[in-house]
DNA sequence: TAGTAATCGCCACTGAGTGGCATATTACTA
DNA sequence: TAGTAATATGCCACTCAGTGGCGATTACTA
């Protein structure tokens, strides 16, 4: 039945020390087993002692490594958002800015591994069947807005509360990033066969969204 | 101590059924004397249970009136984006269409009565104060979003999967409510005594941040 | 005034999330 | 290597938002 079984014992430093190992292991572990559990019974339907018990944790632990049940589902989303202000925090900023706040979005997509990439399409797809996740997500687009700005106003030591442009650079960059992730889901379509060119087509249909902000400000009946 | 005791029998037309009056004054109540405690007390620190006994209502009725208990407190901004989509919907759609948005949820806001305003402030008071809350209004603006597309879509008859700039509009017109909306709380002090021109403030920093939309877009180093 | 439909109260329940403290495990140090 | 400090975990009881079901009220209608 739901028999999930997920071995924890792969792909960890083993340089790392132990303790940091076992952390490692047991964030993956909640991990897996959350999204083939979510992936297998929807998300509202899977309680967390339910996972808690499958990977033989107490739930008081769970709360040391997620702050919500959202979070454990949607963490390779995180991942990104991390990686894309980390890139943007390394970049050097010269010419247009949104052009720099667009390459830095595709530089970090491109740059995660193929790993995440497996866990970024079941949890992308665990969000298009449930409400609940689809709103923490947005939120959390939402707060990379945030991040972007604050990043924006270090570096160019700026304050975006005087120049609001900083901060509609991130509504610009996130929002292109909603629309293209919007398009992107009716155009693939989540079987189990893991597709090839998913990413790709997720790059694809951001960049035609960031495309498309200069026609979209003009666009007349 | 914290008697808040709300006169529920305010403002109520008289020509509607008593059934309609009862349900109106139960709603007006709960809000009311929401808005008083969570001012009073905090968000966080006041339980549905304490609202709903103040009330004198079962938290059984409460649940039929708000979805949550963040909708009690963010009721104003609700009937903002509700006024917002109904505006846009009875507008002819000639020209430029970030204009017509533009001009939509301003005509919106000027629209909305002297009491909405009361209650709106201490709405985003409560907000600028409470995690949740602002969570759930920035929610309420991607929701609102998503109204908008789909009305654009029904009138100008396109397809927003088609042309994303569709999408990308609805982004553009809550984005500069967002910016506008931070720089208006940084501009206004929430005294007790309500300030006058908060309304046209807030206003001006939403068309302010319309306004400097292109030259976001062009904003180079 | 009887009948019907909407609304409400009550009560028991689920499940996420937290606080506190004892216990176990790892890391450091003499 | 023994002992100790630091850190991670387990356990348990608890709060509180939100739901389902059903019987009791209350308002409309003929």
């Amino acid at each position: 039945m739901s028999h999930v079984t997920v071995d924890a014992k792969v792909h960890v430093d083993r340089t790392l020390p132990l303790r940091e190992r076992k952390k490692l292991r047991t964030r993956q572990a909640l991990i897996e087993t959350a999204l083939a559990l979510f992936i297998e019974k929807g998300f509202d339907a899977v309680t967390l002692d339910e996972l808690v018990d499958e990977v033989e944790v107490s739930k008081r632990t769970f709360f040391r490594y997620f702050t919500s049940k959202e979070e454990v589902a949607t963490a390779a989303e995180t991942e990104l958002w991390d990686a894309y202000v980390e890139t943007l925090l390394s970049a050097d900023i010269t010419g247009n800015v949104l052009v720099v706040l667009r390459a830095a979005l595709v530089s970090a997509l491109e740059g995660m591994d193929e790993d995440w990439e497996r866990r970024f399409l079941a949890t992308r797809s665990l969000i298009g069947r449930t409400p609940r996740l689809r709103d923490h997500s947005n939120l959390s687009s939402l707060k990379t807005q945030e991040r972007l700005v604050d990043a924006l106003e270090k570096k160019l030591n700026v304050d975006s509360r005087e120049d609001v442009r900083i901060r509609l650079l991130g509504e610009l960059a996130l929002g292109a990033w909603r629309c293209g992730a919007k398009n992107w889901v009716r155009s693939v379509r989540f079987t189990s066969r893991g597709g090839r060119g998913n990413r790709a087509a997720l790059t694809r249909c951001v960049e035609e969204a960031f495309d498309a902000i200069p026609g979209s400000i003009t666009l007349s009946t």
